[in-house]
RNA sequence: GGAGGGAUGGCUGAGUGGUUUAAGGCACACGCCUGGAAAGCGUGAGUAGCUAAACACUACCGGGGGUUCGAAUCCCCCUCCCUCCUCCA
């Protein structure tokens, strides 16, 4: 959520930058600001009323407290018209400010002053790329016949269990899959100084709206009923990152400033409903409703949230040089960045099947769009005012495309996949055969 | 799912209709005292809105609604926590 004293104070400012980003939600920032204009009017009407309701009661009092009975009731009437007026007022102001929050709520953040400008994907700017793409000697297979023939993924039974989308991981593919995990968790608890938790999978609209989910992507949601009781559905979600519980960890709270930076790395598979996306429909592993996620959450001061947002983004590549493979860090222009981020990093890795570079880890700073959401604060020792923190998150990485690269990438002639130093404490073994 | 008990400031804990602008205590800040500290004494201090700022004012006792001139206090609904029962991995 936008601070909506950034608002009164320089609409032009907003107006312009939001105009940067995708889908130019200008037009509801006059909007918002009509409705905050009419709240504060109406504001300072009702409090006026209640500042002499509040004086004319104390007297009330004190009369009884004379025995002046009479006066006490003449009184009592007067103060009962301006109690109706109050009634009245309240709630044009309640109005108001419910109308305006929800709009608020629409807005996406506004992109860093450093973030690129640009339409689409095809402006970001590439920051970096790393390693070098591997040279076959041999006809190369792509991850789907690879999983085939190794028997790592069952296709057609994850279709036959829950509709195209679904994976059902056979093998060494399960081992593979979960020997991933726990590298990516041990590497960035001991050697990056995260704090491993382990959230809850369903979470509260609450969580959904604190961290931008909701209300504009909930479409994109799996939405979760209990048994019979439709009056549940539409209360609990599947996450469709980790990010949800685990930025909302200390929503509501007021942390100490010598608390911070906070840092956290969870394990959690990810369910996305994909409403309309492409590349669905198709086999294989690229985009899929459920999939395994290691995500990095940092709830940081706001004089540090950039430097921490580098030091995330080194940690996610990281994974993908112990692992060997080839990849390149992207900057996301304003046209391509997502709702709550004010700058992002993206890292692709090469996929040599696919002839492409396949999305694998997403690194944002939200600032403080998602603190003020949640209500999540921290107190400020100089002066002890509160104040919000920034947060940001990170992938470290997600699983099933990092799976796709890492089997094309490592291939071997006769069919056999040769796993990186890194993985073989984890899956113990130096290679997976038919 | 059933029965009962709870939710008050950073923490603890009083408060069943009117100087409660929420007592007292702990912790906190400043001052006095001291060679220095502790103890003791005194003073201050919640969050937010409004304001250029200050004063004033308004709101906030889990959330929402109601009764009343006036609600932390009375009534209704909801959420969460605790105890017991039931169920269960």
């Amino acid at each position: 959520m936008l601070d909506m004293k950034l608002l009164r104070d320089h609409p032009d400012f907003v107006r312009e930058r939001l105009a940067t980003r995708h889908g130019d939600e200008g037009a509801k920032l006059t909007e918002v600001l009509t409705l905050d204009e009419r709240r504060r009017a109406v504001l300072a009407e009702t409090e006026q009323l209640k500042a002499r309701r509040n004086s004319a009661s104390k007297e009330i009092g004190a009369l009884m407290g004379q025995k002046k009975l009479e006066e006490a009731e003449a009184r009592k009437a007067e103060v009962r018209t301006l109690g109706d007026r109050i009634t009245e007022v309240d709630r044009l102001a309640a109005e108001a400010e419910e109308a305006r929050d929800a709009l608020l709520l629409t807005l996406p953040n506004l992109p860093h002053a450093s973030v690129a400008l640009g339409k689409d994907a095809a402006d970001n700017p590439e920051i970096r790329v790393h390693g070098t793409r591997p040279h076959f000697t041999f006809n190369p297979l792509n991850h789907i016949e690879l999983c085939e023939k190794l028997k790592l993924v069952d296709f057609a039974r994850g279709t036959k269990l829950s509709g195209s989308g679904f994976l059902l991981y056979t093998g060494w593919g399960a081992r593979l899959e979960r020997a991933l995990i726990q590298f990516l968790l041990d590497l960035h608890t001991e050697e990056h100084g995260y704090t491993e938790v382990a959230p809850p999978y369903i979470v509260g609209e609450h969580c959904m709206i604190g961290v931008g989910q909701f209300p504009k992507f909930r479409d994109q949601a799996y939405a979760v009923q209990e048994g019979l009781d439709g009056s549940t559905l539409g209360k609990l979600y599947l996450i469709p990152t980790a990010e949800a519980p685990v930025a909302n960890i200390h929503r509501e709270e007021i942390l100490a400033e010598k608390q911070l930076p906070v840092r956290y790395v969870a394990y959690s598979p990810c369910f996305r409903a994909e409403a309309g996306a492409a590349g669905l429909g198709t086999r294989g592993m690229i985009r899929i409703h459920q999939f395994d996620k290691v995500e990095l959450i940092k709830i940081v001061h706001p004089d540090r949230s950039y430097d921490e947002l580098e030091s995330m983004v080194v940690h996610a590549e990281t994974v993908l040089q112990r692992l060997g493979l080839q990849y390149r860090v992207i900057n996301l222009c304003t046209g391509d960045m997502g709702f709550a981020a004010a700058k992002t990093y993206d890292i692709e890795v090469w996929a040599p099947g696919q002839g492409t570079y396949l999305e694998v880890s997403s690194c944002s700073n939200c600032e403080d769009y998602q603190s003020r959401r949640m209500n999540m604060r921290y107190k400020r020792e100089s002066d002890g005012h509160n104040l919000l923190p920034h947060i940001l998150n990170g992938s470290g990485t997600a699983l099933a495309r990092l799976f796709v690269a890492l089997v094309e990438t490592h291939q071997q002639e006769d069919g056999s996949i040769r796993i990186p130093e890194a993985l073989q404490p984890y899956l113990r073994t130096d290679r997976i055969s038919a």
